[in-house]
DNA sequence: TGCTTATTAAAAGTATACTGACGCTTAGTA
DNA sequence: TACTAAGCGTCAGTATACTTTTAATAAGCA
């Protein structure tokens, strides 16, 4: 299937460079068809991950959706400056930062949905109905079975 | 399948979601079976292209690989750096930079594929035999098919 | 209580990935 | 030939993503 020898590797065979560029396809059509509202597929993440769980810390919301507490970090300042998300300290545990989401975000993200479930559909919409749900079956196969592998592996199932 | 109500949608049944996270863990794997290197995905994906058409212009080699040419500038920069690759003017046109791989990059290419090909079979080890085959098909559709809708469309097939 | 270890967040550094603007160069046209 | 359009590479700016380090706080234990 694949030769060893490395002046022969073509990139096209590889699952990894696919990946990838199905990746960027993916954020592609997110930020078209919500282009409006000015919200990267990581910030759209943490606002709906918020949402339904108002008072989150950082460190869980990194774990839930897969990021590391780093990338959470910055993700969150830039909300905070836009006013979507506040950051109040925990009464429990003063390194805790716990994170809710404001009147805004909320009105926001409603707003926002349709066009995030268009660019979901859009994605997987070349491929036949059937194929549609094998594929999302083998990716939640590969990512739960590769978790461990990721550099934040999210401790969610 | 799906609620329209934005506060019920949970991120872990939309595609996006699943590609970003399994893009994370082919990046990571990577970077774990060839690390002794400290060549990056993208940097390899660069190396590899440009051994297989020497000369190859920055602007070519972007759209190959699926690439915006800002990219690949801060990339070929790096490599450069490294001495693994080498930008010459094209004779026949100034604006052009052409690229050669030095001997050091050969050499390290080839003992950087092992690893590379170990990382692309564990990606899909969690998968049946058959069924990564169907995956990857079904990774080429969308991929293919969604081209035209990426940031930066490759001019390959 | 005092010491040690663990946890959390922030900061610095590296590497993608994109947009938009700019300068240089080439090519096409009046 | 002068003008104009298009192409190529670079740069500045924004936003991920990661690693490592540092500081503050909390928790466990003698």
């Amino acid at each position: 299937m694949k030769r060893s020898s490395a002046a022969q590797i073509d990139i096209d065979t590889l699952p990894g460079h696919y990946i990838r560029r199905l990746q960027q396809i993916a954020v592609a059509v997110f930020l078209e068809e919500t282009e409006a509202f000015g919200v990267t597929p990581v910030q759209f993440a943490a606002l709906q991950t918020v949402r339904r769980q108002p008072g989150l810390d950082q460190r869980t919301l990194a774990a839930t959706i897969g990021f590391d507490t780093s990338t959470i970090a910055g993700v969150i300042d830039r909300l905070e400056r836009r006013a979507l998300v506040q950051r109040s300290a925990s009464p429990d545990d003063r390194r805790v930062r716990l994170l809710t989401l404001t009147p805004a975000a909320v009105a926001l993200l409603d707003e926002l949905v349709p066009g995030m479930l268009r660019a979901q559909q859009r994605m997987l919409a070349p491929l036949p109905a059937a194929d549609r749900v094998r594929f999302m079956a083998m990716l939640k196969t590969l990512v739960e079975a590769n978790n461990e592998h990721s550099r934040a592996p999210s401790d969610v199932q």
